[in-house]
DNA sequence: GTTAGAATAGACCAACTGGTCTGTTTATTT
DNA sequence: AAATAAACAGACCAGTTGGTCTATTCTAAC
């Protein structure tokens, strides 16, 4: 309780978000986890979507920053885009692992208009960005095309990890990923090939 | 309703299914829309579970009959893989797209034991089984892996299409096929290399 | 010690959920 | 024309949903 009820409300509402989903989690199945009153969380959100939103961000927040701390030992902005993958198989090895979120959240709230939507869209963002900020310190060309992709190829392999719970899909990502950082290093050291 | 009840309550709820999700989507609105019965669906699936069941398999048989018959006129495998991403750019511009049904089954049926997860599951496996298939026709080594990694920049292009809403990920989905072919291309005919 | 703000428990709400049961009507088959 | 089976409408069920309201208690700051 010290570090605010709020703050503790929300880490309870994500693990239990996690793991059973937005829809099928009650709000009373919330209140019961974190022992708390359901005037707090209205008082503190307003609505189960905002709760949801404010989950969202928080664990946005958390996976990006989880995942530049465990690249930032790496002086090679091209060895820190590989290890976010590396970072990816770590996650998928842990035994909470339980999909990507942002890719639950879009499932179930089709509208792109609600807020839960948005929250979670706004997560890619910050994760293209990520990459792109990666790929123009590695001075690779074209990294908007680049970044794109790479956060293509990392949803593709939460989606796959979700699937088939092993870090299989980490590691095709990464394979991926070194083939295409490659062929963008080779086109920037000769421009005249390909 | 000459082409059965059964049939007809499987594309109803389909497309309720897709447009608004699992959850949200109740039967009682199913059954509006499809102008049936309640005892109906419930003489002809049981639950509402196994409505979804019957909808996904539904819509597997017709995606995947969807992407060989789009590709069936081409005679180069080469060229039919990267004709998959041609079909599913074609799909993320049509106006009806609103994401792929599967991804959204596994995020809303967290347990991967429910009948919704599973049928969702056996999904993901048919179209690699079709990638590796034409990998195999196309005489690439290791079609496994490579197939595995085709279906997952699918899902990947998939998944970011259900958030962008353009055919962009699709043609950056075949970019990195057109790598990646090319690659195992050239690793069959000189193996020295590499 | 008083006061203000947050947090509490719990009653209460209308709406809706998936699902069952009954009794009747509509087709299809013989 | 009779019999069989499928589909029908709709009442009904208990349980749950997100959300509101009230009245009480706790906990700081002053």
């Amino acid at each position: 309780m010290p570090p605010s009820k709020k703050q503790h409300l929300v880490s309870c509402a994500r693990r239990l978000f996690e793991t059973e989903g937005f829809h099928t989690t009650g709000i009373e199945r919330i209140l019961e986890e974190a022992s708390v009153a359901k005037m707090t969380l209205y008082n503190n959100f307003g609505s189960k979507d905002m709760l949801i939103v404010a989950v969202l961000n928080d664990a946005s927040h958390d996976m990006l920053g989880r995942l530049s701390a465990s690249v930032s030992h790496l002086h090679d902005p091209y060895d820190q885009i590989l290890g976010i993958f590396d970072a990816l198989a770590g996650w998928y090895n842990s035994a909470d692992f339980c999909g990507c979120m942002f890719q639950a959240a879009v499932a179930e709230f089709p509208d792109p208009e609600s807020e839960p939507a948005k929250a979670a869209h706004a997560h890619l963002g910050r994760l293209t960005a990520l990459f792109e900020d990666l790929c123009r310190k590695a001075e690779l060309d074209d990294s908007e095309t680049l970044s794109s992709m790479l956060a293509m190829i990392a949803s593709g392999s939460n989606c796959t990890a979700r699937q088939i719970r092993t870090d299989l899909p980490a590691r095709h990502a990464r394979q991926i990923a070194e083939i295409l950082l490659e062929r963008a290093c080779a086109r920037r050291l000769s421009p005249t090939s390909v």
